[in-house]
DNA sequence: GAAGATTGACGGGTCAATCTTA
DNA sequence: TAAGATTGACCCGTCAATCTTC
């Protein structure tokens, strides 16, 4: 990495621009903020957690409410250990259950029950407007747009520095 | 919330525009990602998670490397809770101290130790490093002062929609 | 009693190890 | 052996209760 330069530390300028500085921290705060408070706001409001809510939503729109851990974790951008975990415990509310899957035995399957249907139908309005509220509304159509751009410009660096296989 | 819509599940587009469920769902990447991988790639480093480098940061920029939890907690956004656990950790391993805060009698200073502040100058490089690789470089100059000018925004809104005290 | 801070229990994520099927 | 998935141990954040000082 280099020579270890004098003041390195104190989060300074050293190796950022005093703009590029500031921009890392409005992002560090939406990174830090964000999360928690529509996690908090929803769970509160639905007693689903955002994560949950998303795993739910996800296999809503599978056939037959269902699909294979692997897509389900790919869809909700997690890890396949931290889904099974979830799913574990939505199993055990019933809101969720798991089959072997049929022709690919060793892929198992999730399944939304009706009962996790029904769940997910009365808590849909809250979560929406969770995210329309704290996110949406704070900014115009366009400048939402330009957001989303660049947040999927980073989203695509992250996987290209995070080589699964080197 | 009104009346129970029909068609409310799936996160189809109930209830946001195309374009705005869209652009959530970038964001939603980039919050499901970043923090992690960020995460795990500064303590694999250094053996500092993000948010004890940002502690110790804090740290090293107030009065004599010093700061009261309460104005660290604001600096680091987090809650007052979380950061006594994570300077009690911090203090297990010599980083830190506390102390009790002189003339603010129920108040107590967080303190980085030399030795803290070696192992900070250390894993700067590589936090900053993090930081430009992941985030900075992924977009030209003026498209990350727009994204943070939105980050920032998006934060503001979260605070008037937070109310401490209604 | 309120502000500043701490503590302990609980819920949930990560990592590494493991199990199973191809 | 590799892919898909699960499990358990450990670490950390949250929440509510508590303690201390004002």
């Amino acid at each position: 990495v280099g020579p270890t330069p004098r003041r390195a530390a104190g989060g300074n300028a050293a190796w950022l621009s005093a703009g590029e500085q500031a921009a890392w921290g409005e992002l560090r705060r939406l990174l830090l903020v964000l999360p928690s408070v529509l996690d908090a706001r929803t769970s509160r409001e639905t007693g689903l957690s955002f994560f949950e809510y998303q795993i739910m939503a996800s296999l809503s729109e599978g056939p037959d409410r269902a699909l294979r851990m692997s897509e389900l974790a790919e869809a909700t951008c997690s890890s396949l250990s931290r889904l099974s975990h979830a799913v574990g415990r939505l199993e055990s509310r019933s809101i969720v259950v798991r089959r072997r899957c049929d022709g690919v035995g060793r892929s198992s399957l999730a399944v939304l029950t009706p009962r996790g249907y029904r769940k997910l139908v009365a808590a849909a309005p809250f979560h929406v407007a969770a995210v329309r509220a704290l996110v949406v509304s704070a900014l115009t159509t366009e400048e939402l747009s330009t957001f989303a751009e660049s947040a999927r410009r980073v989203v695509e660096r992250l996987d290209a520095e995070t080589p699964t296989k080197p």
